[in-house]
Formats: C-alpha cells, sequence, structure tokens
DNA sequence: CCTTGGTGATGCAAATCTGCATAGATGGCA
DNA sequence: TGCCATCTATGCAGATTTGCATCACCAAGG
C-alpha cells in the first residue's frame, strides 16, 4: 500500500467528486481516479460507490477513512514539529484573516517586516471561513472569534470598539438619525452574518426595526466601503471608521467591544519566522490601537 | 510532503542504512537515498546526520519518527479493517510459527485446507522472532508465548506436556540415564534460549550439572533431529516425540506443560480466510492431541 | 427539443521516477 | 600498508506516472 494514496483519498471522501478533489490536490483528475484505483486494489475492497452526483463512501471506505483522517492528523504534527524547530528567517508563512484586518493591519505590518526581513514570503488569504491551523491550512489567523482547541496559542492583540458611523455626503443629504426611532427614515449597511446569527439586531443599542436596509455585506470591509459610498449608516471598529474618515454618530453610545485573536499553533509558534510574522502583526495593532 | 515518504523515512530510521531500508522496503537503495532527500526537502530540515557507519538520527529527525510511527499505525490500522471486512474464500493468509509446530501441525492442516478452499494462499513464516501482528507483519501467529496486547485475540488451542527422549541407536550404546545423577555419563541435546534464559537448566526436573551438551538448537525442529540423530538427550512435546518414534526416558517424571497460543489482531479474525485457515489450524492441534 | 455546465473515462505524449551499473569513500583486518 | 567488504552518490536507459485533450454521460434549465 501506498501511503500516499490515503492522501488522495482522503480528498476525495471531502469533496465527492474526481475533479473537487483533483482541485484541492493540485493534480489532475485522471491521477485522481487512478490512485484510487491503485489503493482500492491493493487493499482488495471497493471504497466508493460511484453514483450519480459523486462518489459515496462504502461501509468499507468510512472505515478507511477513519483511519486515514488519523494518518492525516499525524502527517500534518509530522509537519508543524519540523517547521517548528526552523530557525532561518527565510521562507513562506501563510496567514489567514478577514479582508478588513489584512488591508488595514496586517499588509502595513509585513511591509515593514519585508524590508528587515525580506527573505520571509508572506501568504495572506483573507477568508471568511475559519482555516483550520491544525492541519496546517494556515500557520497564523487573525480573528475575533476565540477557538477553543488547546494546542492552539491564543493571544489577544487588539480591543475594538465600534461605533456607528456614516459619510458625510450621507449625512449632508439625510442627516443624522434619531435616537430612539430605530432609524426612522434611514438606510443601513449591515454584516449578513450578524443578521444570519438569529440574535436582535442592533446599531449602538438601538432597534433597527424602522431602518431600511440599503445593503448586506459579508465582509467588514465590504460595510466599509459602503459606508464611504453613502450609502447607509453602519457600524465600524473605531479606529477603521476614523482611518476612513467616516463621522461618527452618536459618539456617546457605545456597541459592544469586541477582541481580536492572533492565533498560532504550538508546535509552529516558535519557528523564527512565524515568530517575526505574529510580532510584526501584534505591533501593528497596537500602533493602530495606540 | 508525499505521505509515502514518510514510509520510506522509517525504514530507513530502523535500518540505518540506505541499502538494509531498500531491502526492507523491496526497493532500490538510490530510490531510497532520493525519496529522503525529497522529504528532507519538502520539510525544509535535515532529518539524517551521514556519517561513517550510517545514517543517524537529527533531533528534527527524531521528532519525525515520532509522528511517521503514528502513521504507520494508523496505515496498519487501516489495512486491518479493511481486511476484516473481507468476506472472500481467496486470498493471501499470513501464518508465522515455530518450525516444529509448522512441520507437522501447520503444514498438514493447510494441505486439508487447500483441498476444500483452493483459492487461500498460505505464507508460511517459520521464524524464532516474533513478528509484530499490529503491524501486519502477519496475520496469525502460533506462539508458546501469550502476548499481552489487549488488540490481540488469544486462543489456546493445544496445552502439551514435554518428555526427554532418546533415539533407540543412543539407549543401545549408552543405555538410559539414572535418576539423580545430574545426567552423569550422559550427552545432551538443549534448546538454546533456555539457556540464555538464566533460569537453572532441568529436563524433568533433574539438573544437567553432569551432563555433557553435545549440541544446543536455536529451534524444537533442530532439536528433535538431533536426538533422533542419536546425539543425545533431550526435551520433546510427547506428541511429537512419540511422532518421531523416539523413546521416552523417565514415562513417570512430567516436564512442566506449555500451552500453545492461536493469536489473531482482533481486525482481522473475521476475516473469512484468516477465520478458514484458524479454524484448520485449531483442528489439527486438537487432532493431534487428542 | 437543444443547450449548458458539470461529471468520469481513456488514448497519448511528456515528465518523472526507478533500477541498474559504476565510481568513490570508508572502515576492518591481515 | 594494501586488500576487501560495505556503504553512498550519480549517470543513464527503461519503466512508470502524470497531465492534457477529448469523448461520453447526465441533469438542469431555457
Amino acid at each position: 500500500m501506498n501511503w500516499d494514496d490515503a492522501r488522495i483519498f482522503l480528498a476525495l471522501c471531502r469533496e465527492q467528486t474526481l475533479r473537487g478533489a483533483a482541485r484541492v490536490l493540485g493534480i489532475d483528475q485522471a491521477t485522481v481516479g487512478r490512485r484510487l484505483a491503485s489503493l482500492e486494489h491493493a487493499l482488495g475492497a471497493t471504497l466508493f460507490l460511484r453514483t450519480s452526483g459523486g462518489y459515496s463512501l462504502t461501509a468499507a471506505g468510512e472505515v478507511a477513512m477513519a483511519a486515514a483522517l488519523n494518518m492525516e492528523s499525524s502527517a500534518a504534527e509530522l509537519q508543524r514539529q519540523i517547521l517548528g524547530m526552523d530557525d532561518r528567517m527565510s521562507g513562506v508563512v501563510r496567514v489567514t484573516t478577514t479582508d478588513s484586518f489584512a488591508i488595514d493591519v496586517v499588509i502595513p505590518a509585513i511591509a515593514r517586516l519585508h524590508r528587515a526581513q525580506p527573505g520571509i514570503e508572506v501568504q495572506l488569504q483573507a477568508s471568511t471561513q475559519l482555516l483550520n491551523l491544525s492541519k496546517r491550512e494556515a500557520d497564523i489567523a487573525v480573528r475575533t472569534l476565540k477557538p477553543e482547541n488547546p494546542d492552539l496559542i491564543v493571544r489577544r492583540v487588539a480591543r475594538w470598539s465600534s461605533g456607528i458611523f456614516a459619510s458625510a455626503a450621507y449625512v449632508q443629504a439625510h442627516g443624522v438619525p434619531e435616537p430612539g426611532t430605530a432609524f426612522a427614515g434611514h438606510h443601513l449597511v449591515l454584516y449578513q452574518p450578524y443578521l444570519d446569527s438569529g440574535k436582535e439586531v442592533t446599531l449602538a443599542s438601538e432597534p433597527i426595526t424602522h431602518g431600511r436596509i440599503a445593503m448586506t455585506c459579508t465582509s467588514g470591509l465590504l460595510v466599509r466601503r459602503a459606508v464611504a459610498n453613502g450609502l447607509g449608516v453602519g457600524e465600524i471598529p473605531l479606529p477603521l471608521g476614523e482611518a476612513d474618515g467616516l463621522l461618527r454618530l452618536w459618539p456617546a453610545r457605545a456597541c459592544p467591544p469586541y477582541d481580536i485573536w492572533l492565533v498560532t499553533h504550538k508546535d509552529v509558534r516558535h519557528t523564527a519566522r512565524v515568530r517575526a510574522v505574529i510580532d510584526a502583526i501584534a505591533e501593528a495593532f497596537a500602533a493602530v490601537t495606540g
């Protein structure tokens, strides 16, 4: 049995199609099919049913998947631990964060770092989905949710308060909303996941029942750009809203603050280049927050 | 990273030389070297020091080995569990046992089974060393030592008493040893591991201090053949000594009996062809003993 | 009905990997 | 010291694997 076939097998388990697995693995669809055939031949068992709508696991396949997952975590552990012993100030570091943090904090931080350590190549992935650090999908994550996995090292780099903002042009046209009116007569820009969360939606503790939703966005950066373009009133972290030159409404009413966490796996935290990137990002947050 | 390189890496850890690892893996020495180079490149770390006298692990290599061992056990688990779901009466079954059991019990049992199930191919490995069933080095083991691993299924197939035997020619030439004389004036054939065990060596509870050691053997079969050739007196399980047509000395004095265990891994015990081989061997022991 | 966008299978040429043969290095031993 | 055994490294030819291009298939939707 070729152990590497288990890696292909696992990708196919997740993606359900040869093409999908091939895309994730960066190889050809035909190769995935042939490697699977090779694995099934070596094991003497059929692992997948070829149904319409993709490959689905047989009973034997499910058993194999459980063991293959163990292989995967061991392989990831191997890579992490080896990476953790690397004291060279060069190589790739993968950072995942939101687009908003990426543009306003991480990119400037990396730019500064790059001048001191040009050997470090940062692969920045701005994504709303949470990548799995244990599977080594990324080395560093900047998140607003604190992960629970005890193998992950979590460090709070900032606590940001939010406020509601609008552009000067918007205020000129529509005026400032009246507290207590639930945004009657006003347009709102909202963060889509907040709407989807099922919680009661408020802006600066004010219900939004009488406001008109002008736009919903799937990322904080889009909210900011929408507000800056005068689409309506939106909630934005104070340092970013001010940096954008927006008008802060109701300065006396605060939105609940949220914490920003810098997350790494314990095995890679001592890698020199990872450490350098972490420090650069943390410094940048400290500088922004003041 | 190619997971299969971890398999090559592990073999190299154990064998310490490219050639040794290549021999175990059944590939060329040059390939082992190139696969290792590929792994080290992918991990960005040096795993081995090229010393005179072979490859020795670096600190990074030791970390990698620990994780690779986990991968190995997961890979073995995968293969075992898939094998365990196989209900076909054909394919390979690997049996490990001592040469003595192999010749007198296992081979006749397999011969009988083969007439009923010609699709089952038994690979019989007569070896003094204990193969590791958890690593799938064999499917079935017939042993006189009971393993402790809870994942192994152990079944006692026989309890054999031993006695001391000699050939008719030997007795004609030297007579029967006198109890209580510690084999004064007699030649002895001994089992080498028994000598090496550090315990006080006795034959049928008689010390051997005045006997002359004519030969030591590393397997029970060799002891039997030596005794049959008149080299001296030796301890042999009763069913085998009688089958060989040897003379049993001191029938009143028993040697401690020993148990014979048939061992499989719990994951493979339900494989149809493994089950068939187990039953055939167990039957054969019952026939010999009964 | 056909089109469209997705799937998996397969022939073929290119790229890669492997094994063989051999050269070079090293340690043991007379 | 020189010889021999054993090891690793490397050039090269053959075997294998891979990716590409293409075909057939299927389901959804106009």
